[in-house]
DNA sequence: CGTTTGGTTGAAATGTGTCAAACTTTGTGG
DNA sequence: CCACAAAGTTTGACACATTTCAACCAAACG
């Protein structure tokens, strides 16, 4: 694989956009011996309770992070998009404390855990890129927080929408204002922490309002800095290494 | 320093609750050139914005990470004890996405970035501890989430008397059922993302229920197994390493 | 001891949840 | 390519957990 190529590659293209890599450990990278599947939508890929020994690479698809109480509501912790690792946090927790699941057909690549602390030994950098990975990660769940704890359901969901927008555009898979979201009301709710109905009630009045457009997964960001104001967004908790991509 | 002594450093009683170090790896955390301050309570430690290169190590006190919402409402991310790095994430991620501050008097010791790389270079396998140590604070604000987002008061407040209480006993802070939470109602509001006076009436209930007892700063589990119940409480996801320090 | 901080109480306002039904879109097999 | 099922979205009415406002009380503190 020559360098033109792993450019283009979505691990590498996510890593980029958080730490620069040297081509040399964008190869080593690449390189990761990966078994790739394909995975139906709504898929459970790993169940709170289980012990894994291997990292789940999403390459093409959604997914989400989640966990559900004993009268049966569901938190969603995390949204994941192209390029992520959502359960890189299992190299060091052998025992996942939730589960991951597909929202759309999507292709992963697992990697045992073995592959990846031989490339953490091999290539520090690595280590400390991905450890940065983990901890934005983090910073991601501090910002929801405080979105659920603190803001209503508008402003909630107006934070949403632009963090993944930022995301999406961040690897590149948002054209202007637009980009895919193939996230159903009811997927939306579970990670805004509110009813599937209040959540429709909440997305309509971000439409009357102007702000977005969101027909079947095609996300609109229809006025940016309104949208940016409504939820508070300030891009800082997500570290991206080319803060332009954030504007 | 010998064996005896360096066992009984808060950082040290504090990691090994979750990884088990060599005499070798205590000795060097403990020999981490380290610049000790008193604080008084409620003092900001860092602020959201601040760029810093440097680590802040809880010795002794109480200490709360924060963020405020342009309105004025604030939502507490996390609380911590003594033995805990509360901003050890900054090792990569330069530039604080919230605030750290003090709770009750504290004693700090300063680590810069530096000395700890330093660290993580020479003893590959405490890089792993800290990466671990970071992955788990993620692992509870995710529990925080569910908490926040799907829980109502009563079982929100058990919950984290629960979480607190098994911190506390993990790093040996607790008799019985007992330990200290220096933490005011309006704190315990700001971190279960409920009003202050919500709070106290829900603090009522789990006192009416006979599950907690609350005067000052000391916390009782007066019935730890109603009190887990109430909370749905499962110690799995603080990933301890001595499992029957949560039973 | 007065002053400040934190805790407690009641009443009214409100955001959000629940229930139940209808509507619309999507995907698929005949 | 239609027809049907399944999934997702929308609507209305009502219930309720929690917030807000506005006091008052208790404890801590210099």
């Amino acid at each position: 694989m020559d360098a033109r190529q792993f450019q283009a590659h979505p691990l590498i293209r996510k890593l980029e956009t958080i730490f620069t890599l040297s081509d040399e450990e964008k190869m080593a990278l690449v390189n990761l011996p990966m078994q790739v599947q394909d995975l139906r939508a709504d898929q459970d890929i790993v169940r709170e309770g289980d012990r894994v020994s291997r990292c789940c690479a999403l390459l093409e698809g959604f997914a989400c992070r989640y966990k559900v109480t004993g009268d049966g509501k569901r938190q969603i912790m995390s949204f994941h998009i192209p390029g992520e690792i959502p359960d890189l946090q299992s190299i060091h927790l052998k025992t996942m404390d939730h589960s991951l699941q597909t929202l759309t057909p999507s292709t992963v690549g697992f990697v045992t855990h073995e592959a990846i602390d031989d490339l953490c030994a091999r290539y520090p950098r690595i280590a400390g890129a991905l450890w940065r990975d983990t901890l934005i990660d983090a910073a991601i769940f501090r910002e929801w927080m405080i979105n659920i704890g603190r803001r209503e359901a508008f402003a909630r969901a107006a934070h949403l929408f632009c963090e993944m927008l930022t995301r999406m555009r961040a690897v590149g898979l948002a054209q202007d204002h637009t980009c895919q979201l193939p996230i159903s009301q009811g997927e939306l709710a579970d990670a805004l922490g509110i009813s599937h109905v209040h959540a429709n009630r909440t997305i309509q009045d971000l439409r009357k309002a102007g702000l977005i457009s969101l027909k079947g997964s095609t996300f609109k960001a229809l006025d940016w800095e309104g949208l940016k104001t409504a939820g508070e967004f300030d891009s800082t908790y997500l570290h991206l290494e080319n803060d332009q991509v954030a504007a």
